[in-house]
DNA sequence: GTTGACCTTAGACCTGACTCTAAGGTTTAT
DNA sequence: ATAAACCTTAGAGTCAGGTCTAAGGTCAAC
């Protein structure tokens, strides 16, 4: 039986996010000593780690809620039940990557742009970029406009 | 001169976002009226839409209120100032890609190895390697350690 | 001259995942 | 027996970027 900073010290989780983790269902001690302090089975810290590689590969604490449900016992859910969870995440992290990509290109061709020199930048073509009422965007809502609306 | 419901109208940002912008002291109305209406002139609007963009385009309020002050007196600051904002953003960007990609692999190895069938997910392989020790995360400190430590 | 649409402010609330504090109780080693 | 190192709780604070509310003041049209 670990006391929670042995745990802590374990599972590289701070005893703070422990308690947080156990208020917000994801976890728990299984024995409590006459005073109230938490110790942790075997069981338990398996269950910690699974939470601590879950939240490490991406997924949320809701997500993570799911997956222990479903962890508790197997026999009454199904693989698909755990491919919709980590497909709908997937499908989350491309999204975001699109959008990061499309602020990277952006970001690129302003750096393309502009020399970077010591200049002032009264004719800067970043700033001049900024400035303008931006038609690169006008110019795809009209493009998207066409196909979607 | 514009009241704040018409330059909301004509940015597309909220009566309460404009109010938060100049809270944060990145716009302002160059006219109050007796009441304490702003009005906002054409020099206001343009300063509103500089922000709209860089907004858009993924830079900070932080990031935002640096080309500000850059853009009010252009000619004491140099490009450089301006493209070291947009570099550091771009850092940003590209480091936070390439977590959600390493996620992306992680999430794609997961589900290749699962059948994502009806069967019970008893033997769900994504399951397993969420409970495995993550050797893999181990293995990856290791190599990590023998380089950098 | 009043209705309804607008405007003002300070300040609370939201998300997600922690992180920390205060005030106190417990355990362990000397 | 006392100090250091631990533990407990409720609840507040953090980050960013809004979003919303309450309570009240103003303006334009009919």
């Amino acid at each position: 039986m670990l006391k929670i900073s042995e745990l802590s010290a374990r599972t590289g989780l701070s005893t703070h996010t422990l308690r947080y983790y156990e208020k917000h269902g994801l976890i728990s001690a299984s024995e409590r000593s006459e005073a109230g302090y938490r110790y942790y089975s075997d069981t338990d810290v398996r269950r910690v780690e699974f939470v601590r590689t879950a939240r490490h590969i991406g997924f949320s604490l809701n997500d993570i809620s799911d997956l222990l449900s479903i962890r508790l016992d197997k026999s009454r859910h199904s693989c698909q039940e755990v491919t919709d969870i980590t497909e709908a995440k997937l499908a989350e992290v491309n999204a975001r990557i699109a959008e990061l990509q499309s602020m990277r290109q952006t970001l690129q061709i302003l750096l393309d742009s502009c020399c970077g020199g010591p200049e002032s930048a009264t004719h800067c073509s970043i700033m001049e970029a900024l400035e303008a009422e931006q038609e690169a965007e006008v110019e795809k809502d009209w493009r998207l406009g066409s196909d979607a609306r």
